[in-house]
DNA sequence: TTGTATGCGTTATCAT
DNA sequence: ATGATAACGCATACAA
């Protein structure tokens, strides 16, 4: 099963020239005389060379491929990134490397390594836990680039969305709606999107002169169960309101659940909106809301980017909004209804 | 920014002993005095050497990386294998390399090329639009291991799920509930496991002497946009149907968004099920009796038994069931009612 | 235009 | 036990 892999030295015997002549041909790296080129070009295509990526790289110090390192690679969020890179690196002659950094700095450390260790060109972060201070360190060695977070000392290589406008967006919405006591379901503590998210909550609500009432701020973890139960406890208390923004679809499925279970419609007793546009929110029922990340485009964007920089192009970190879809899960308040 | 890496050169130029030496107290290879093994290694922390993985890789032919290629990466069903893969590979040497088929077999080849261009050691497909004979082919020059997909010729090398069964499980399960005009929806004609579930559908009907209605049967591509539109017209042609098969989760989505357009309830007026559990079905409204398919112990036991394979240890191809998640999508058919 | 020789950073094979 | 040195497969500076 293991047929020895033809070298480049083969070629040269089998085409009657030098090694240098080949590698010239596959390179294209100098003239060679059209005979010469003929016989090499058929003693290529005769014994089925192909060349030593390994080889290659250890002498050009180049390995054409890209990390990338996403915080987990079954969020659909992450996953839908990585499919823009992917798709911009297909035309090229990059390839990624993917890999999870599993929400834990020790695993994101050791995926760095293990990328820094297979001589990659660059790397793509897709979130990362890791302080400010090691990302730095690692800006060191390697070129890197960040999508999700702002790290100071290296903002020209940090990909951010505006999160708080996102926030805002959401609840302006709602408040257009004629919503007032609108409920907000929160990421992570200590997550920066998650607290711009609720920063352009609170901002919107000011704005119009709503007043913050802390106790319809539901503190979430970015999944279902959470939302799920915080929402639960939040009708049986008997709070009254009718609207929800969930800092994203996930832990607005979970709301979704609780107000099903207790018999609420939406959007008719109380709208919702989510935050991500994942694939499928599309088809919930009703359709959400939702605050479209441009994903996609934000991977063939930073792949882009990223191999410009890689040749000392002149070229500037895209920048990209972020905008509300409005589907069926919200509608207008219903005079003197409330929950 | 690029500091040129340390050799083992400059470690043994450090520690006054030749590289051999260097060389062999990292890999361990034989024995070395007390004395220069102190030396050398107190010379390897203070330049900080980190062995280059091509120069390495290049003489010993062993790259320590495993090729996954997975048709779509964004999708949740594979996203799970690949991080069961991933868990498992992350207690040993080995890793793994994603890439993409984009469900394209010109897309599917070249990521194939390009993984063994890069000298992995083994090939994992997580699925396959690739014809018998060329899966054959790459298998002869490469352990290659396949899932969700029988190949002939390399049946022990390819990791199927029983999928008439859970075709079958699910409509059974629907029959017991008194269910009789059962709708399925379906996934492509040409895949595999489509095909199967079909097949386990047809032969539950007709072990309880139901009548197989090729009315009730819609053609989807495993996508919510088709299921949906099918679904939608079913109801407008006015057939009765008192359950819904779908083929997977994100059809039966589908469905349950064309039933909710008609005022349709789940599971008071329909009964609805779908295959393969992806996360997210549990909170979904309500929660989807589905087919569970158990991806990331499939994903575990595939990369386990990879590295067993790779190691000439005995190793059967590890076998796994389907089960069924009964939720809040099914209930006993109401007497009498139908829609 | 073409060939020779050297180097990339390791590991493996010899001697000693 | 240790050190020279060949070898891995290729690219390239230099010589011709």
């Amino acid at each position: 099963m293991k047929k020895r892999n033809v070298t480049i030295n083969e070629v040269a015997r089998a085409a009657g020239v030098s090694i240098s002549t080949v590698s010239r041909i596959i390179n294209g790296s100098a003239f060679v005389a059209e005979d010469k080129r003929e016989a090499v070009e058929t003693a290529l295509k005769d014994l089925g060379f192909q060349p030593n990526y390994l080889a290659r790289t250890l002498i050009s110090g180049k390995s054409m491929s890209i990390g990338v390192i996403a915080e987990d690679i079954v969020s659909p969020y992450f996953a839908d990134v990585i499919r823009g890179i992917e798709h911009h690196l297909l035309d090229t002659d990059y390839q990624p490397i993917l890999n999870s950094g599993h929400w834990s700095s020790p695993y994101e450390q050791r995926a760095i390594e293990t990328l820094i260790y297979r001589k990659v060109d660059a790397m793509i972060l897709l979130g990362s836990t890791l302080p400010d201070e090691k990302l730095r360190e690692i800006g060191e060695r390697i070129p890197l680039f960040v999508f999700g977070r702002s790290v100071p000392g290296m903002e020209e290589r940090c990909l951010v969305l505006d999160q708080f406008k996102g926030g805002y967006i959401a609840t302006r919405h709602l408040i257009e709606l004629g919503h007032r006591d609108i409920v907000h379901v929160t990421g992570p503590e200590n997550h920066q999107d998650a607290q711009e998210r609720l920063r352009g909550y609170q901002t919107a609500l000011e704005e119009s002169g709503l007043t913050f009432n802390p106790q319809l701020v539901l503190h979430g973890d970015f999944l279902e169960r959470t939302a799920y139960m915080a929402t639960l406890k939040l009708i049986e208390s008997l709070s009254s309101f009718t609207a929800i923004f969930a800092a994203n679809d996930q832990m607005a499925a979970g709301a979704r659940l609780a107000l099903y279970r207790k018999g609420l419609r939406i959007p008719e007793d109380v709208s919702l909106v989510g935050y991500d546009d994942l694939p499928g929110t599309a088809f919930m029922s009703p359709p959400l809301t939702t605050v479209h990340q441009p994903t996609y485009d934000i991977g063939q964007a930073l792949g882009r980017h990223v191999l410009r920089v890689l040749r000392d192009e002149e070229s500037p970190m895209p920048d990209f909004d972020l905008t509300l879809v409005v589907r069926e899960s919200t509608s207008r308040l219903h005079r003197g209804y409330r929950v």
